[in-house]
DNA sequence: CGCCTTTGACCCGCGC
DNA sequence: GCGCGGGTCAAAGGCG
């Protein structure tokens, strides 16, 4: 499985930087200069460039489901079809594997990533008069911090930092908000799901019930979850630059036993009703649980 | 009872 | 060396 990797990577004689820069020219048609963060080295991700990046890392036989959940997500996207990504920026010579999430909150933010996360800390930032938050994932084989804040410019601007690569399968009560009656889902439901994700405390001081949160924003939450998603697919990427990580990586989704799925690390990146939309229709008509951050984008971080 | 959040203390890196 | 700011720890308390 190793080797496949690196075949099918082989052709490419440089860093994934270097490999995202080639098909960038490439595909300069599609370059759109980003809104924000622009000091930042922002990519405008569109789905040719996704594609392009997949097939050229991974090259399992997930790259159709990826492709059909990409294009899903765009295709019901609000307004544009294109967010923003930005590369990890080089550290000495190394890639970092942090990237800084930004999504526009309006009512009742982003509440579910598919994770699980403990917070461990707050702390008040200077000159920023909301504080960050500290959350780590609850995989104990798992490292994953995210920080979480509110930008000073705009109050409804979320900053989430993610930190780390995630070892294991997405816990799927996300999943189950937005396929009800999907067994496959059911089945890798959390135990309790009572952990609350940050923009839910953040933005939801005077908790309302899911259930009767207005859903008017549907297909920008699932906008919200497609660009979430591409975050993971981008860690997967990274992993699969390093030999030692990807090893580690296949090696603890066999020793997984809280989690499993036949899906492999596909899981860890589409969401299975957009995997699997023909299973999942509720997915796209259902109204989820709350409404979801518009315009998301993606900007790296400057730690 | 287990898992969570809260929060003050502590640690560490960085700039002066 | 010192102070500041950011990140983490860990005890205490809350909640289901």
């Amino acid at each position: 499985m190793e080797e496949v990797f690196e075949s099918e990577a082989a052709w490419f004689d440089g860093s994934m930087e270097e490999l995202v820069r080639e098909l960038l020219d490439k595909e300069s048609p599609l370059f759109v200069p980003p809104e924000e963060a622009p000091e930042s080295k922002q990519v405008a991700c569109q789905k040719p460039v996704i594609n392009n990046l997949v097939s050229s890392v991974y090259s399992g036989p997930t790259i159709g489901d990826i492709e059909s959940a990409l294009s899903m997500s765009y295709q019901h996207g609000p307004g544009g079809s294109e967010f923003v990504v930005s590369l990890p920026e080089r550290e000495s010579g190394k890639m970092k594997n942090k990237y800084t999430l930004r999504i526009k909150s309006c009512g009742n933010g982003l509440k579910d990533d598919g994770y699980r996360w403990r917070k461990y800390g707050q702390k008040s930032i200077k000159n920023n008069p909301n504080p960050r938050s500290y959350y780590r994932c609850t995989n104990p084989r798992c490292n994953v911090k995210k920080q979480v804040e509110r930008s000073t410019e705009d109050p409804e601007m979320l900053i989430i930092t993610y930190e780390g690569l995630h070892l294991h399968y997405a816990y799927s009560n996300f999943f189950l908000h937005r396929s009800q009656g999907n067994s496959a889902a059911s089945l890798h439901a959390p135990k309790k799901p009572k952990v609350l994700h940050q923009a839910e405390v953040l933005e939801n001081p005077e908790v309302t019930p899911p259930e009767q949160e207005p859903s008017t924003t549907q297909q920008q939450q699932q906008l919200g979850i497609a660009c979430e998603e591409s975050l993971q697919l981008r860690l997967l990427e990274d992993a699969l630059q390093n030999p030692v990580v990807r090893e580690e990586s296949m090696q603890r989704e066999l020793m997984e036993d809280d989690v499993q799925c036949p899906q492999g690390l596909l899981e860890d990146i589409v969401p299975l009703p957009v995997r699997k939309p023909c299973n999942s229709t509720t997915f796209m008509h259902d109204p989820p649980s709350s409404s979801q951050p518009s315009s998301p984008s993606y900007s790296s971080s400057h730690s």
